[in-house]
DNA sequence: AAAGACAATCATATCTGTCTTTTTTATGCA
DNA sequence: TGCATAAAAAAGACAGATATGATTGTCTTT
């Protein structure tokens, strides 16, 4: 049920000269074209879902977004799904790898957690991620391929904070309150966000909130 | 891109007979009875909405829902959008009463705020109202209808509280506080859980935790 | 008889998956 | 080295399915 149904005419797009297929230079192997071609075409269904939503995040939208023809694509990935299963595995993974790095990083007060994770959710991935599990609520296709990296990343993000923060060990019950807790306000306030809910200015004072309601959830410190 | 479309044969909708239109026995007035059938369109909305999302949520799903021809549902609303808007309208208020009938309740814990709005969004209403939202943020003519009353809600929520636990008044950011955090955590729990996200085991500790911090944020007792 | 409620059908548009054709790239052999 | 050829990549065309809005027809209520 799309609202308005905006017509308009799509450009042509003209063919690139030969030579220059994509966006790097020189001769290369045809393996890691086709590596690179594919990375490119998940790129496009990023930020397809990002512009259009996942109901409008057609197999023509991300061709075009990606520069390529319907037919080339169709070549990379067999058809739509297959294209949506590996953008899903290319965000979890994506997601991991920035967890992994913030976690590389030297210093770490405990309320870190919050500005990183704060910091994660402004990112495209993760409204991306938001448009796939929403849709999965009544796709259980969807749900099946996403259920489980949900659950990988809860846990992850679990393991990840209980490694940083040792002295949370004595008390598990605070660190599994205050990880949810994390988790759940922080993605609510990114989606309120997004979806116009939430004025922009109450970011900040909520996450002074959020990182005291932690710090007072940590053993040694007072909770 | 709907993922693996499960082709069913839809079965053949027989006519009914003439005289059982509806749910409703006997005659009726005809201005009655269009505002039933657009009643029972917007009901059929709701339900779809909430059983296929808002991107499946086609016309002749809804008029299936409904058990009327796509005919007559036209007959009702001009197009789909018409169909849309009077069912945000009836989201709306069916939120802004639930409010005030609990409102009228007599007994007020500064923490039933929190039961309260939790049990609001475990209701299809809010579920419905979440699709909308999302789909609004790639689709600007829904943005256009929805936001305004998102506002409306955000301050009706506030101004209901307000005048229900009136010994907030002496602390506005305090209360503002309160505020926000309820709505966004209550509201980021309710869709993480949909989403599947979130343990429904974890439900319950969170809401414990959210009570405290409210009480702790009211003048009189601790803030 | 007029108007309202409802049903059925039509034309158009778009998406999807498949198939065919063209172009580019890599490679084997003279 | 240079050309021929196969494989890969890309493009284009096609048919099936479905949604949408509009039109037309039928029955019932007023």
């Amino acid at each position: 049920m799309a609202l308005s149904r905006t017509r308009i005419a799509r450009p042509i797009r003209q063919p690139r000269p030969a030579n220059e297929t994509g966006r790097e230079k020189g001769p290369q192997l045809q393996a890691a074209k086709a590596a690179q071609t594919r990375a490119r075409l998940i790129e496009a269904t990023v930020r397809c879902l990002v512009k259009y939503g996942y109901a409008n995040t057609t197999t023509p939208k991300v061709a075009e977004e990606a520069g390529l023809s319907r037919g080339a694509m169709m070549h990379h990935f067999e058809n739509g799904t297959a294209l949506i299963k590996a953008t899903i595995a290319e965000l979890h993974e994506k997601r991991l790898r920035a967890f992994r790095r913030a976690a590389d990083k030297p210093v770490h007060e405990v309320t870190d957690l919050v500005e990183t994770y704060w910091r994660q959710l402004q990112k495209p991935a993760f409204i991306a991620f938001h448009e796939l599990a929403v849709a999965a609520r009544t796709d259980s296709d969807l749900a099946s391929i996403l259920k489980p990296l949900q659950d990988e990343f809860a846990e992850k993000f679990n393991a990840q904070a209980e490694q940083l923060f040792p002295e949370w060990a004595s008390s598990p019950v605070n660190f599994a309150l205050a990880m949810t807790l994390s988790q759940t306000l922080l993605e609510g306030m990114a989606i309120s966000v997004q979806t116009g809910g939430m004025d922009a200015a109450k970011v900040e004072p909520m996450l002074r909130h959020l990182e005291a309601q932690i710090a007072a959830l940590v053993p040694t410190t007072g909770g």
